[in-house]
DNA sequence: ATAATCAATGTACTTCCGTTGCATACTTAA
DNA sequence: TTAAGTATGCAACGGAAGTACATTGATTAT
């Protein structure tokens, strides 16, 4: 578990109580959690402080926003070493619409788009949805 | 303007005063509409009726929604012909993070992508964000 | 050790958007 | 002309994001 605080250390985030554990519950969960499903799991502890800690996860590199089209905002840790600001990091999610889980396919780069003059792209989303592999065996 | 009563006919909408113009107010607009949106153009009409016209608008095929990341659900009509929800007329978005407006670019199609074993995919989403042919000019 | 300072957490409240239930007006068909 | 179906209006609800302010906790300097 000193894991676990070296890498919030390293990011420039204290690491309290209340952040380790969330960092492990992300850790453990491999898919992708939304601020209610924290709250839910975390159920003393208050909405806003696990508000503020994903969003400072988020401001120092630590975990990273995914936007699957459902209109709730949803984290998954980033992967050690990983810049999800660069184009080459920025990997594909894939929604189920069927147990409604959202997951990152780390692998699957987002290709490189050519886009029509006067466009200027600094970020890119690619979201898929369908049914995953829990739910189709 | 009879165009527009077909096309609504056409699709198994009836062509109502209200649905007429709004269609005809996003047929002239080039970029993608939120309800609010359109809430303050017809600031007369009642926000559920504007609400459901849109979302019947969908049903039917008329109007695509395109989730560009902002939460806010934004709407643009359909090309003719078009069918969304086929993979070959599936087209990405643009979102200027400087004025705030979300473009269909529907000469770019989504890459099809590969995905790992057991997944199936049934419908795309590609985001790309940052400034627009407009604010880099 | 104490006080001063800064960061983290808690409480309460607000806003925005999407959505639904139910009543009323309008349109179409018998 | 009546009845049935559809569209619109009115009112309210719920979820999620966000913020202001108070309080607690940890660091640092004196
Ligand atoms: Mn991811
Ligand atoms: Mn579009
Ligand atoms: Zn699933
Ligand atoms: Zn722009």
């Amino acid at each position: 578990m000193k894991e676990i605080e070296k890498r919030l250390n390293d990011n420039g985030v204290r690491p309290t109580a209340m952040r380790i554990l969330i960092y492990k519950y992300m850790a453990e969960k491999e898919i992708a959690v939304a601020l209610t499903n924290i709250e839910n799991v975390f159920a003393k502890a208050d909405r806003t402080t696990l508000y503020r800690t994903l969003k400072t996860f988020e401001q120092k590199g630590i975990v990273h926003q995914i936007d699957d089209g459902t209109h709730i905002s949803k984290f998954a840790l980033c992967e050690p070493g990983c810049n999800c600001e660069l184009e080459q990091d920025l990997h594909l999610h894939f929604h189920c619409t069927n147990c409604d889980e959202t997951v990152c396919l780390t692998e699957q780069k987002i290709p490189h788009i050519n886009l029509p003059d006067g466009y200027v792209a600094e970020d890119a989303n690619l979201v898929l949805k369908g049914i995953c592999e829990k739910c189709s065996g």
